[in-house]
DNA sequence: CTGTTAGCGCCTTCAA
DNA sequence: TTGAAGGCGCTAACAG
């Protein structure tokens, strides 16, 4: 199959007998015109159903108001509201977004950099795979001088804005839910430690047992892989404690979903034998039995934000200096942390 | 913040003291060159960090291995599955994707369509928002000799190529396994009744019935407009009638989850009073309480499919007269339906 | 084996 | 008020 020919200024301009210049000066509504040539002009235009090639304009005037986005994975609920803020903002301010995946693939996430890059993108917009522990690839766009912003899964050290939310604040908010509720002994379920978010989380829910006076305890930590399997080896290990956590808060809601699916199914009472809390509010843990306690992440806002900022500099509205745009998240109590004493 | 600048050939070319079309050919590792002399530009280009940039050569050639894809939204879990399919599969074959979401919207969709086609997309994949009810923007398309293809909501006068789901076949697996369960009375819910989909599901409902010898009843067909507000209508209107359903369809998932959710809080018992059934295997459905019966339409795979017959088209591997592609679907029964006598 | 030339579609001086 | 010329970065036919 071939595509059909589009029609060009040129074609215009000989039906017309003018100049491919006046065509373009017409068709971009310059005043230097006779406005009668502009009406045959754009008259003309319509007719033969002109579109203006993009490729050619960029090409020309070197930007393609286009911007490249590079997330994890689409089908994640999460990523899709970002994307979603992200392009909705991005067309408010006459841009077009192309969107990757990375699959949480480092390889793949060096090799859409390259591809968005080739495609002259005039900037990116980057949520880090979890496998990213080298940075080389976005150092390199920093020196080519390619901007580029980072947002949820961000690196603190590459000197770009970043947009993230408060994970200490999340973390803290939630915790202190579950001591408030009553709980004497809370956990947390970390994933994969050099994760940013399971440093962060970590902070806040060290900062809420601390003023409630509670000392941490590393048994009362435990980290998984974020696989299934993982996730549920350290919902079973957890059954086989001697002294089992009557709380416990997880890094992110699909871990506390595998755990409350696993508790159920061998007889635990959820919240009256332990309370379950997690962090992102997924449309699942709004349905699952009991309704999950969890930590809600304005996703759709965060592409917005992204993308506002991200223009603004681009724009020279903004200053080039990299600022760090932290976002408030906000605690969805639920029953299963809902102990009535 | 103004974007660095990227290297070119003739950058490369001057450096070397040769011509631009030498630094091509050399590039694009042409047999009719001295080894030598390639080896030094490729090396050159190397250390210069050249990048060769894909819209002059997409220009130049006419093609930009880019393919346009819309979808009414990027947020829906079923939606997302075909994105992360197409763009596999896309990448598979070296072509990018560039993503739109019509938002349900048909002024939308077609601003969409033309932001892809000013981009030079090679071709579409095209998913019909709910608003869409004419098509003279596909036939533009059409009579523009853009290729495209329509997959899961598509329009079955457009001589185009289709994906879909044999819709048909899975609204008659569930209800006959509603039937085979025990229910007397089933009932369908249906989106708007001009949808493709709602349509084609009440066959399947009906071609059931018919098998069982059961007469269709009017009054056990209802429709919602989707909203949540009319799904919470349609499942009070249903505990208000004199003589109940015992078995109610759904024709997508998220009805029958507000449907669930609300007679839950009635007190219904199910599947004990109401068997309950939806199509489309949202994450959701899997952890709601009682898990909900639903008909797996495999998304990933559907865009997939769509993208390979797409090039394959393109590439004239397949002929371009429009054929019909239709996936089967596969009903998982859970216990939203599992009534035990 | 390599350089010259021409042009993809568009915009923008510079002249007239 | 309009046209001619040059060039964005790259490829390809045609000469040597």
């Amino acid at each position: 199959m071939k595509k059909g020919h589009q029609v060009t200024m040129k074609e215009i301009a000989k039906k017309l007998g003018v100049s491919v210049s006046t065509i373009s000066r017409a068709l971009k509504d310059s005043p230097e015109l006779h406005p009668e040539t502009k009406r045959k002009i754009v008259e003309m235009a319509k007719e033969m159903n002109y579109q203006p090639n993009l490729l050619a304009q960029s090409l020309r005037i070197s930007r393609t108001k286009t911007l490249g986005v590079i997330v994890p994975e689409i089908t994640s609920h999460f990523f899709a509201s970002c994307i979603s803020g992200i392009q909705d903002q991005a067309n408010v301010r006459g841009y077009n977004v192309m969107i990757c995946q990375s699959n949480e693939h480092l390889e793949l996430e060096i090799a859409n950099i390259k591809t968005l890059v080739a495609s002259q993108v005039d900037a990116l917009l980057i949520s880090l795979s979890r496998e990213t522990n080298h940075y080389e690839h976005l150092f390199e766009l920093y020196n080519r001088e390619i901007p580029f912003v980072l947002f949820d899964r961000v690196q603190e050290d590459i000197p770009v804005s970043k947009v993230t939310f408060n994970d200490v604040g999340g973390a803290y908010q939630v915790t202190k839910h579950l001591l408030e509720v009553g709980c004497k002994r809370v956990m947390y379920i970390s994933g994969p430690e050099d994760l940013y978010i399971s440093k962060k989380r970590k902070e806040g829910y060290l900062k809420a047992l601390a003023e409630f006076g509670v000392a941490e305890d590393p048994s009362l930590i435990k980290v998984t892989d974020l696989t299934s399997e993982g996730n549920i080896a350290v919902a079973e290990e957890i059954l086989q404690m001697k002294e089992r956590p009557d709380g416990v808060f997880c890094m992110i809601d699909p871990v506390a979903v595998e755990v409350l699916i696993h508790w159920k199914s061998q007889g635990i009472k959820i919240p009256q034998d332990i309370a379950l809390a997690g962090f992102t509010n997924n449309p699942t843990s709004a349905v699952i039995e009991p309704p999950l306690t969890t930590v809600s992440q304005p996703g759709y806002e965060m592409g917005k934000l992204a993308v506002s900022h991200l223009l603004d500099q681009l724009d020279g509205i903004a200053s080039d200096d990299p600022i760090s745009i932290v976002l408030e998240t906000t605690l969805i109590p639920r029953q299963s942390t809902q102990i009535s004493k």
